[in-house]
DNA sequence: TAGATTACAACACAGTTGTGCTACAAAAAA
DNA sequence: TTTTTTGTAGCACAACTGTGTTGTAATCTA
């Protein structure tokens, strides 16, 4: 055994293990024991990197929002502003199966995180840094900040849809509502 | 002991132990022992009425449905159009504590719900009712269909975040919110 | 009165949970 | 070389889980 491992790609690596299991089988089946197993260790080297339950599902919330923000980072839109502004409204919405699994584990641990002082401070700061973003969305449309609440939860509730009820919702209908929303938005600006 | 029981009420005396058990300790805290200990009887009891565990997850979210098109139907609201709409509106959105344990039990056990198919199926039906309790409100104001999904994301999303950062979001600004949305939709109408 | 039925309690059982502790092997440091 | 550190495995433990089974007292039916 290497003495000096990377730490950092370790708990990634462990992480990334538990969205696996959240995806096949739900947060329900989520446990140390299932995670080590899916990560192909044991549960005793799991709790080398995340000594309680708690850090480990705080790791894989806050990945969430890692993983959005890069995602975001990483956008260089072009087109109209509608255009630009969709494509990054679209990043934080479960349109294919990578952000699906990202809304899975977020909707999932964030009862678990409800009465939890720990994690809720997490998902607060995540909740915060959205609105944060959506807030420059709308300041960017030359907006009044007060369509800032009404967009992220327009996001929000967009989002919780897709991911419930996909039988019912498609992305494509999400998308034309973001898209008139957006268009609206806009037009009542001008 | 008596021999004959008012069954219904009976489960709906256990169902509502349940949700007690949900808003002080959360859906983890959930187990037959709690919920039976809550109630005050002995888990043989509790199962007496509700055999598998699932069956009393099942009543309390059907119970969710239940009281919330009972707040609905029992109203009889008055005013211009658009103070009618945001009052049935309201309804369906944790503006106060009563409506605050319903969507604590709802957003709780819905995860749980993704992999069972039998609760997957009546989530998907209450959800099915939601949305055409909001399509017909959408009739009422006289416009599109289109609208709709729109409006029914954007009440998911407010309930979302006013249950989950009761913090950041206030019950007043979700009221301006919607009183807002639902106003730009009337007058774009006209 | 005799018997069937029902509400409830209590226990048993096997499985799973998080976590503490010990042992050991590999690699670095001395 | 010897010693120390570090990653990993494995076991132990107590608590808790859902659910099956049995017993019992109270009430209704005949």
């Amino acid at each position: 055994m290497p003495r000096i491992v990377d730490h950092e790609a370790r708990r990634r690596e462990l992480t990334e293990a538990l969205w696996r299991v959240v995806s096949r089988d739900g947060v329900e089946a989520v446990s140390v024991r299932a995670v080590a197993a899916e990560a192909g260790c044991s549960p005793g080297a799991l709790r080398h990197y995340f000594p309680e339950q708690r850090d480990l599902i705080a790791s894989a919330m806050s990945l969430v929002g890692e993983r959005t923000t890069a995602r975001i980072e990483a956008l260089s839109p072009s087109g109209s502003t509608l255009d630009q502004v969709l494509a990054y409204c679209e990043q934080i919405i479960p349109m294919d199966d990578e952000r699906r699994f990202e809304a899975e584990v977020w909707f999932g641990f964030i009862s678990k995180a409800r009465h939890d002082p720990e994690l809720q401070e997490l998902t607060n700061g995540v909740h915060r840094d959205l609105r944060g973003f959506v807030s420059d969305l709308v300041r960017a449309m030359g907006l009044d900040q007060d369509e800032t609440g009404r967009l992220h939860a327009l996001i929000d509730g967009l989002s919780l849809h897709l991911l419930l009820y996909p039988g019912q919702v498609t992305p494509q209908e999400v998308r034309e509502h973001l898209r008139s929303h957006l268009s609206a938005l806009l037009e009542d600006d001008s």
